[in-house]
DNA sequence: TGTACATCAGTGAACGCGCGTTCACTGATGTAC
DNA sequence: TGTACATCAGTGAACGCGCGTTCACTGATGTAC
């Protein structure tokens, strides 16, 4: 989802080659190596041009500062999305829904185990009314709530849980799936499985979707 | 909750009088305007003593980085949570319950306007693996997912919704609760209004903690 | 296939700025008698 | 009530470091004939 359209181009818009690429990538791992093992606010292009390593006039070739790095990392973790979005399209009765439900859980919390780093960022960047972040959210999310929405509305779950105003559900549901991705490593522990935190998850987003 | 028991002091653990405590105070409020006015990355010693206005010499009197001001700001946010769990202790059945759960969400979307951008920073902290801000996350949250654990067993809701797991159920609706809280603002429109919202919400919380 | 040239890509080194941090001092407040 | 002294509180100014950023150059790759 890096841009279906146009090529990856330098800050001067100019097509990137092989080996151009190449380097963009390596400073692109750079920054999400560091991110994810020292925070935000240590993250600086000395770092990353260090951790490369390349000179920082490399960095600047193709990010015009470590947000704009960061918002292609948001970008490319926008790429797993469709097979998400894929689960919720279909048929969602008796068994086969519950075994969705709780794939649509561990598709999130393999999500967040691999992009964790980068979605926080992203959220807190969107949260905190950065303009190109909330747009990137947005792009993310408006897709998988539409498919929860039309799911609750062939399923009967709109009659059934009458009351249920299904946009505000299904964001319900996607801050579900969001927040116990984003720390179930934290949480599971002997009082707490991953297991159970799949099931009651998955029970939780079956119901609510569904009716049943 | 800014700690019960000893007195606020400086870096070198001196108690405070009047005057000290009143320019700490100043300086705490300066923080929190600019965490919200600004990100996270632009917050710095030299910007929040130039708000207040004092010289960078103050800050360091009371805190020893930014990090440790923001940490403060946290600590003080968990001052009104026991109204919050003074809300689920007590008769969620029937119409008081659904009372109770409106009167929990609408807790949740007040308590993030106010605090709002000192929570963001501390849940990013948190997730990043700061011990200090996983700790006061913890001593914020622990209370009440107890308090919800406890309702559903006394509601029979671990009964009726056989099958959930009360810790993991808990921590699904506070991971709703905080979510929407945090933007709720920005996602309320014509098609979603706060009501719908609200109300949501609080059917889906009423639901999962008493099985009704 | 070889040579000349154009363009693409990468970076060493330098500059200047602004930040974090501290010191040494001034001023304010409290206490003793 | 007044005076001397001790302690509390606040800060101006300075220092040095490291970062962001850019320039001018070198080397790599592609193209034409």
């Amino acid at each position: 989802m890096t841009s279906r359209s146009e090529p990856i181009a330098d800050l001067s818009g100019r097509p990137l080659g092989q080996r151009a690429l190449h380097k963009r990538r390596l400073i692109l791992d750079a920054t999400r190596d560091l991110l994810s093992q020292r925070g935000l606010r240590e993250l600086r292009v000395a770092d990353i041009a260090r951790a490369v390593p390349t000179s920082p006039a490399s960095f600047y070739q193709y990010f015009s500062d470590v947000e704009d790095a960061v918002l292609q990392l948001a970008q490319e973790a926008n790429a797993p999305l469709p097979d998400l979005l894929a689960l919720f399209e279909g048929d969602w009765r008796g068994a086969e829904g519950r075994r969705r439900a709780r794939a649509v859980v561990e598709f999130f919390m393999h999500y967040w185990d691999r992009h964790g780093p980068t979605l926080r960022v992203r959220n807190l960047a969107a949260d905190e009314g950065d303009q190109r972040f909330m747009e990137l959210r947005g792009r993310a999310m408006l897709p998988i709530l539409s498919a929860m929405e039309a799911l609750m509305q062939r399923s009967g779950a709109v009659q059934k849980n009458s009351g249920l105003h299904p946009p505000a559900a299904a964001l319900a549901m996607s801050a579900i799936l969001d927040r116990l991705a984003a720390y179930h490593r934290v949480m599971e522990s002997d009082a707490m499985s991953h297991d159970d935190l799949v099931d009651t998850t998955a029970r939780i987003l079956y119901h609510t979707l569904t009716g049943k």
